[in-house]
DNA sequence: CGGAATCCAAAAAGATACTG
DNA sequence: CAGTATCTTTTTGGATTCCG
């Protein structure tokens, strides 16, 4: 299993002690690629194992196939088997799944607006009009 | 440094390959007491160092003065040094981190809910009403 | 193809101690 | 008090392999 913070995280919630809202929030796709798979998901349907590889190329299968199980123990993926002489598996949004949508929606929004900043300010640089 | 997720973010800004936004906000906020500092710095203002340790007693010094410093490199934290015999420093959030106040205001009650849900199953299971 | 296990390298975190 | 450095332990990640 992967990442602290969804580690402890389970951790309290087991032992009754929790008591932080948000940081159960963010231990649902604070692992590495989640996030991105999360939204692949939510924005274009289902996907094969195999193309959420191709997605990623930068993810390993094997941090793939743990990021996807969690999500799956999260309840936030579904995951769907599909019967064939080679096994091909399906992964889909949950309905709790999607209700984070709204949330990654507006980091994509905010990642955006701050994205351009940081361009234009890079161009400043580029100028000699300013230092960092 | 901390934080392979931020790590990347900001290697690949350098490099002007970025294209992933939410990555770019999940970046800010997902080292492991973070989300806790923004929240408390957004919600109650300013506090010394000594006054988070207290807040975030499982936090360690280190970790503490390592996020507080990502974070004042990131221009969402604000450092204030108060001259004196002995060395004071207050923190607060900078326009840019208070700008990230909805984004975890949403991620807070996504997790309430969620919690709340949670807590009613573990009550059911405790019943022997269902399984896990 | 999808998933799990293994081994090994890299990264993160705790403890401690030192400095201004 | 705040910050940094060092050392050690724990976690994580990549690569590879094997199995259904």
């Amino acid at each position: 299993m992967t990442d602290l913070v969804r580690e402890t995280v389970i951790e309290k919630l087991r032992d009754g002690e929790y008591n932080c809202p948000k940081e159960l929030t963010l231990s649902m796709f604070s692992g590495k690629w989640k996030i991105n798979m999360i939204y692949h998901l939510g924005h274009d349907g289902n996907y094969y194992f195999y193309e959420l590889q191709k997605l990623l190329p930068r993810a390993s299968h094997k941090e793939i196939a743990e990021k996807l199980k969690e999500l799956v123990e999260d309840g936030i993926v579904d995951r769907h088997p599909e019967a064939g002489p080679r096994l091909k598996v399906s992964y889909s949004l949950t309905p709790l799944g999607i209700s984070l949508l709204p949330i990654i929606d507006s980091m994509y929004a905010w990642g955006e607006k701050r994205l351009k900043e940081l361009q234009l300010r890079h161009v400043v640089f580029g100028l000699g009009e300013t230092k960092d």
